[in-house]
DNA sequence: ATCTCCACGTA
DNA sequence: CGTACGTGGAGATA
């Protein structure tokens, strides 16, 4: 086709003045969506097929909010013959019939494009490419920006200044933008070129062959050498060899293909490029269109993107910083500070961690932008005591980013931080629980739409009080303020995602319980420390000789590079399962060699590793051990998607206690001077029970609540003998099974996990639904309802969401799949156990014991026990714990006390 | 100095 | 080809 030649007076427009075009050919994209996108899970409940509507329109919105189109339409193809099919009777001759439910997915499409006012064109005796083409160059000539989104590489021929083509690879998820420099790198030659070499090169699924042997790089290296196909046809005698050969003897074809796979750019259509601009689309229509098509991560995607044309405010927040005078604090938070039910923002500056903390500074700000800022260590007595009845006021509502370590700095300053109605980190947290990190001012961008700054004065700085020039006051102030309005979008995202009594009675109330745990923490014995450490360090020498020894050579055992290098290269032992960078030496791989080859050094790595790791823990927790003797773990409570806890610095979660030597370390936990013992106390099976609960299963339930060991129970029912008969092996395979299926295991991981075959497992499986088939439809219905509303939740309404449910990346998928079994069980069994935290807290504290909590692990609550408290202690701990929630599987709680969490342990 | 990979500890 | 974490060493990269 022509290429429009730039005027002068478009040449110099821009692309926002003249526009942004968006083409897209339907039936490409669409059929590209039926074959990326599993039919079996894009379907409605009743059965109509949806992949390829869903595909197409995913892409649709995609492509609408990464490149923000002035002007949009859809092309189609007619059924009708068209002007190649004149010109070549053979024209996509032998294509197969579209499947029926594709076809019966088209008008769905149509549907989905008229909600959205999106126009949509077809022509008879046209292909949707040609009108692309018609629209690209009167766009051209009108000064707007093209772009075309095609599956049908034709459309190359069109790229040039004003075209883009983007063009579908690895299913629909992802678009590869073709420019002129794009075309030519990936076909060696310009893309008013490309139509010739498609001709030299042909097309299978238009009907059009090429030139037998001919590729793309014969034709690209052709065509360079004789400038273009009319210069390599003048040419065709001088060429050598077989291709040659082959072009002289198909050059009639060779140009009969050029003719055809020319795209027509004087269709006549009935609008031009200035009638397509994107108009306001239809709420009510898109919804119920969407609720037929079961679509809702489709919905919330379409809103998020096509509310987001708003303009980015760029104003910050307007502060107004008053200096106070000596003893003013009091009465300028009693005013600003101290009116009932209005909350105000906070932000502190500071260092915290390990349990304790300083604070720098401290920025109090309201809703009218009246600020202060204070740094209590230059504070007067007056000052700071009216600071710290006011930070312990709970009836002074607000609002902070992060408590947790602010409150830790106040804390050894000997100040209580209460009334925080929101933090915002924490909201963030429950709205967005796969994010990693929850930046104050990524959040004030991505809710506010405004930047972490304080706003532009129109006159300048206001230096009236003398501050003005004090920055980081000012910005403390801004982050105060900034918080504060960010609590109240936040407060709204959180009721329209039912999360807002999940913050409010859970996860704030709790962040209070982790800082004291910090701040407890837990007594170490370091000489116990020191001296296992010493004996670990020897038989982790003395096994590496032994490894060198039985190599004939030196190497380093703790590089898993050269111990391929030793296995493989120089022992030639059978290759293991393939890692990224080469073959695992981990020990599941170790053991099985061990089976095929009794060579020493296999056994030697083993227990070397073994001793080397206990020897890690140990040595990195000496160091850990502060001043008090105890060591001071930090809880993270916004870092698990689950809504689980973690531990650092260290980490308190991972302490070794399956083998007998890993105990040992937990000897050197122990309890601290003026305490009678520790206490542990974890809930028995509480996923299990949870996924009795959730699933509904009377089978797995009335194991629960029979009193026997459940995993004998349950294996008795899949065998169908009486418990007695049930021996370690069968209790093992089921217990395996049991906890296997609360994370998604698939018949071939089960297999390898018992040693049987995967018929053998399915088998199992099958015999194990049969009997407990409750959780079988629970399961699958969690991940149903998953994919239609794009999370999963828990018992208390706490969200995961998980889009790859609708990943054409089946590897993708199929893990969100496995995440979306866990995440409600792992889930429920965390708001479980911080709610008994919660329970377990207060009730030390209304009844005035002296006894604290130190660690929670999951499952596990530790505690220190004071000193003729045990008992009653231990009445309360088993109350609040097992009637955290009320299961149809009821909780259980096991308890041990000792001297040491070894021996507390039970 | 910082990142990625592997391996491995816990629930 | 079973979920969720954090840590440390090696080796590569800057």
């Amino acid at each position: 086709m022509e290429t429009t030649a730039p005027t002068p007076d478009n040449a110099d427009r821009g692309a926002g003045e003249g526009g942004r075009l968006l083409l897209l050919d339907g039936h490409s994209l669409a059929y590209r969506a039926f074959f990326a996108l599993p039919v079996e899970n894009f379907s409605t409940t009743d059965g109509q097929p949806t992949n390829a509507v869903y595909g197409f329109t995913s892409m649709l919105i995609n492509v609408l909010r990464d490149e923000q189109p002035t002007h949009v339409a859809v092309a189609f193809d007619r059924s009708e013959p068209t002007f190649r099919h004149e010109q070549y009777a053979d024209y996509k001759a032998g294509r197969a019939k579209a499947p029926d439910e594709f076809r019966s997915q088209v008008s769905l499409i149509f549907e989905v494009l008229d909600a959205l006012r999106i126009p949509r064109l077809s022509v008879p005796g046209y292909e949707a490419d040609d009108i692309i083409a018609t629209l690209a160059s009167q766009a051209s000539a009108q000064g707007m920006q093209t772009l075309v989104v095609t599956g049908d590489r034709d459309a190359f021929q069109l790229v040039n200044e004003h075209v883009t083509v983007l063009y579908p690879v690895r299913g629909v998820s992802e678009l590869v933008r073709y420019d002129p420099a794009k075309v030519a790198e990936k076909y060696g030659v310009p893309p008013e070129r490309y139509r010739e070499l498609a001709a030299l090169v042909g097309e299978t699924s238009d009907n059009l062959p090429g030139v037998p042997g001919v590729g793309p790089k014969t034709a690209a290296k052709w065509l360079t050498q004789y400038g273009d196909l009319d210069g390599l046809v003048r040419n065709a005698d001088k060429l050598k060899g077989k291709a040659g050969a082959a072009l002289r003897e198909h050059l009639p074809q060779v140009l009969r293909n050029h003719q055809i796979n020319k795209l027509d750019c004087a269709v006549p259509l009935e609008v031009g490029p200035a009638q397509l601009r994107l108009g306001q689309w239809d709420r009510e229509e898109i919804h119920t269109l969407f609720d037929t098509l079961q679509f809702r991560v489709l919905r919330e995607r379409l809103y998020a993107t096509l509310s987001a044309v708003e303009p980015e405010a760029e104003e910050g927040f307007a502060v107004e910083l008053t200096r106070l005078e000596p003893g003013a604090l009091a009465a300028w938070l009693a005013e600003h500070a101290g009116r009932a039910g209005e909350r105000v923002g906070l932000a502190v500056t500071g260092r915290w961690g390990r349990g304790t903390g300083e604070v720098d500074a401290l920025a109090v700000a309201t809703a009218s932008g009246a600020a202060v800022y204070v740094e209590p260590a230059e504070l007067g007595e007056a000052d700071e005591r009216a600071l710290a009845e006011w930070l312990a006021d709970p009836h002074r509502p607000k609002a902070i980013h992060d408590a947790k370590g602010p409150m830790l700095a106040l804390a050894a300053r000997g100040m209580t931080l209460a009334g925080v109605t929101s933090d915002t980190a924490l909201a963030a947290y429950l709205a967005l629980p796969g994010q990693r990190t929850f930046d104050l001012g990524d959040l004030v961008l991505r809710y506010l739409h405004k930047e972490l700054r304080e706003h532009a004065e129109p006159g300048g700085q206001l230096t009236i009080d003398g501050i003005a020039d004090d920055d980081a006051a000012r910005e403390l102030a801004v982050r105060a303020r900034a918080v504060l309005e960010l609590a109240e979008a936040l407060d709204r995202d959180l009721e329209r995602r039912g999360a807002a009594r999940l913050l409010h009675e859970v996860e704030l109330p709790l962040t209070g319980v982790l800082a004291a745990m910090e701040r407890a923490g837990i007594a170490v014995d370091v000489d116990h420390f020191i001296q296992l450490s010493a004996s670990l360090g020897g038989q982790a020498k003395d096994t590496e000789q032994q490894a060198h020894a039985a190599v004939g050579h030196e190497f380093n055992l703790g590089s898993p590079k050269q111990v391929q290098q030793v296995l493989f290269e120089e022992l030639g032992l059978p290759k293991t399962k393939r890692t990224k960078t080469g073959y695992t030496t981990d020990s599941e791989a170790l053991n099985s060699l061990r089976a095929k080859s009794d060579h020493p050094v296999l056994e030697h790595i083993l227990r070397w590793r073994e001793v080397a790791k206990l020897k890690s823990i140990v040595d990195s927790l000496i160091p850990m051990a502060a001043e008090d003797g105890r060591i001071h773990t930090t809880f993270n409570q916004m870092v698990a998607a689950t809504g689980r806890l973690s531990s650092t610095d260290p980490n308190l979660q991972n302490i070794p206690i399956r083998t007998a030597e890993g105990r040992q370390i937990r000897e050197g936990f122990v309890v601290g001077e003026g305490y009678e013992c520790l206490l542990t106390a974890d809930y028995s099976q509480i996923e299990l029970r949870i996924m009795a609960h959730l699933s509904g299963d009377e089978a797995l339930i009335e194991a629960f609540t029979s009193g026997a060991d459940f995993h004998t129970i349950t294996a008795s029912r899949v065998f169908g003998l009486p418990p007695e008969q049930i021996d370690g092996e069968l209790r093992a395979r089921i217990k395996a099974m049991n906890y296997g299926l609360a994370y998604g295991l698939s018949p071939f991981g089960l297999a390898s996990q018992l040693g049987i075959t995967p018929d053998e497992a399915r088998v199992l499986m099958e015999e194990y639904f049969q009997q407990f088939g409750g959780v079988r439809d629970y399961l699958q219905g969690v991940v149903r309802r998953a994919r239609q509303d794009g999370y999963t939740e828990t018992i208390l309404g706490r969200r995961r969401y998980l889009p790859d449910l609708t990943s054409d990346n089946r590897q993708r998928r199929e893990m969100a799949e496995r995440m979306a079994l866990n995440a409600p069980i792992q889930g429920s069994a965390a708001d479980i156990i911080k709610v008994a935290s919660l329970r377990v807290d207060r009730a030390l504290r209304e009844r005035g014991l002296a006894s604290r909590m130190l660690l929670q692990v999951h499952d596990e609550l530790v505690f220190e026990v004071a000193p003729g408290e045990l008992e009653e202690l231990k009445e309360l701990v088993r109350e609040q714990m097992t009637g955290a929630y009320e299961l149809r599987a009821p909780l259980e709680v096991a308890m041990g006390t000792g001297r040491t969490w070894q021996q507390a342990g039970h």
